[in-house]
DNA sequence: AGCTAATAATTAGTATGACAATTAAAAAAT
DNA sequence: ATTTTTTAATTGTCATACTAATTATTAGCT
């Protein structure tokens, strides 16, 4: 294997990902979800009306706090969640649920599932596991 | 396996892409390179003296045109690619590389590989070649 | 030839993602 | 107790992504 393999890899692997979320965005929008996947993300997080702190949302999604500013900004805005004052630490905020953003978690989970399902179709158990370990070890090789 | 784990390789999948870019993008601005990833792989498809078609190159670089529309007009700027107009149709441009260009290409192509080595550290051959095959098998379940 | 459909590139709008800087509040240090 | 350092969230900027719409040109149809 040459050096120059790797740039094809991570190549490879960021066309995937693109495609994967891209695919499922669509999906979303002909079926009029009127979120996007990023915020369906969040939504799944404050599941079992639990009230996080952004920072942890954060950390639980994998993005950063500007990011998440914006995302819980469009939430808000859409009425499915609330941010709340933290009672004990004035800088913060717990975002949770609203009850329409309960019942939209409700209303799409099944969909959102099946609309994911497609991407693995005619993988096997063996090729997930596998996928999931390689993936894992990538993502620790670049742990700061 | 439960359905709703497709969910989480989704999510896997797309944490792991990102650091894998994020992780590049960081060396190529600690190294002063001057050009984002995106914008390198523009580069990299413009050696050997080609000639492309805006069109051309979105394919080559899984991107759509808009995206490339902007990716193109940084670089020209920076005086790495210049447009020039294809000789049979006046709709399309050729994108090529400047001599500043292919300096830029021949100076960071070693170091590019280096970077992106990184990533893959710890990975046996065999697991390249699975997960080149998984996400093919992916990338595939998604074609339109 | 003339009309219609398809295509290449661009522009506009919205969302995400990375980074830097700012603000306000809490925690730590002396 | 006051000062210093950290921390949570926000704002701003730039780049990428996707969609839709626009413009100019070419290809296809009759």
């Amino acid at each position: 294997m040459t050096i120059k393999k790797f740039d094809s890899y991570s190549y490879l692997l960021d066309r995937t990902a693109r495609r994967v979320k891209g695919y499922a965005q669509q999906r979303f929008a002909s079926g009029n979800f009127d979120i996007t996947i990023d915020q369906w993300l969040i939504l799944k997080s404050l599941d079992d009306d639990r009230y996080l702190k952004q920072k942890e949302l954060a950390e639980l999604t994998g993005k950063d706090t500007p990011t998440l500013t914006r995302i819980i900004d469009l939430l808000c805005k859409k009425g499915l969640t609330e941010r709340v004052m933290h009672k004990d630490d004035r800088r913060s905020f717990t975002v949770h649920l609203t009850e329409a953003g309960k019942a939209k978690l409700l209303e799409l989970s099944p969909k959102i599932s099946e609309i994911r399902m497609k991407a693995w179709e005619n993988l096997t158990e063996q090729d997930y596991e596998q996928l999931k370990m390689i993936l894992n070890k990538i993502y620790q090789n670049l742990e700061s």
